[in-house]
DNA sequence: CCTTAGTCCTGCATGC
DNA sequence: TGCATGCAGGACTAAG
């Protein structure tokens, strides 16, 4: 499921290929991938120029020389591949052909992803939050939040905080030492903190390991990233917490799974919990 | 303002 | 083996 380091290695391999590159063809194999009518996306599209590639939040974005943009959400499962040559694909919803028959491929397995086409008029994803590097702003967020939501649940609303979801989310919990059925605007400032902090951390390390592959994102070039290998609680119930070796515990929030230590992430009073409700 | 439930999707794991 | 069921999840929508 790709977060915000997954977006973010995909458009540092983009943003050196396709910048000055042409919508020569585009042919779409999935309608509903498109958002609005995938007819005019085409129309609107073919034969415009790719200005420059950026990420906002977990949206691949492309700013055409227009001045219009170009947003992809992957959703679950979808990918980007940038190639000579034509590959046999059964999820392929679509395909992008530059001058030169270069090839971008949107491989979509769930079909959860969405492209989308913004005119140069429109500001551009304006629900988003901030990004999480912006430490300062994120910090002053959380602190002045009145929301009785569990702060995982807050974390996860692109709305307050752009780029984070539940692997990403998880860790950052556990580096600050917060448990995650805790209500947002009852974690102490010290552990707000913490959060603001080591959110940034967590993100960037990931970048540097080319993002988290449990099993269908790849980069462009369909290499595998590998933080993975590197997560404390995403994924590891019922294993030792790499802190204080307490089992890992899994629970629910807001139907998402969600993973913490009871040890190092205590709740600071059990009647400030959110409870669990089946 | 807030919440939950349902929807979209497919592959995989599980149970009979 | 094969069929049915349930689960996973990000963004969105409807309803309370």
């Amino acid at each position: 499921m790709p977060e915000l380091p997954e977006v973010e290695t995909i458009v540092r391999e983009l943003r050196p290929v396709l910048p000055g590159k042409t919508f020569q063809k585009i042919d779409i194999y999935w309608q509903r991938s498109v958002k609005g009518d995938a007819e005019q996306f085409v129309e609107e599209l073919t034969n415009s120029t790719v200005g420059d590639v950026f990420r906002r939040g977990k949206y691949t974005c492309f700013a055409l020389t227009d001045g219009r943009h170009l947003t992809i959400h992957l959703g679950m499962s979808g990918r980007l591949i940038y190639s000579p040559d034509e590959k046999e694909n059964k999820y392929l919803r679509a395909r992008f052909t530059f001058c030169e028959d270069r090839l971008l491929h949107f491989s979509d397995m769930r079909k959860f992803g969405r492209m989308q086409l913004w005119q140069a008029n429109q500001s551009l994803l304006p629900d988003l939050g901030p990004e999480p590097f912006e430490t300062e702003r994120v910090l002053h967020l959380l602190s002045e939040t009145k929301s009785t939501r569990a702060i995982k649940t807050l974390l996860l609303d692109q709305r307050f905080l752009a780029g984070v979801g539940n692997i990403y989310a998880d860790e950052a919990l556990f580096a600050a030492g917060i448990h995650p059925r805790t209500p947002a605007n009852k974690v102490p400032k010290n552990r707000l903190r913490r959060l603001s902090l080591e959110l940034p951390q967590i993100l960037k390390k990931a970048i540097a390991n080319k993002g988290t592959t449990l099993s269908d994102y790849r980069t462009p070039e369909s290499s595998s990233g590998s933080n993975q290998f590197y997560l404390k609680v995403y994924g590891r119930e019922n294993q030792p917490c790499p802190t204080c070796s307490t089992l890992i515990k899994q629970i629910r929030i807001n139907a998402r799974s969600s993973h913490f230590c009871p040890r190092c992430q205590p709740p600071p009073a059990n009647f400030l919990l959110i409870p669990y409700k089946s």
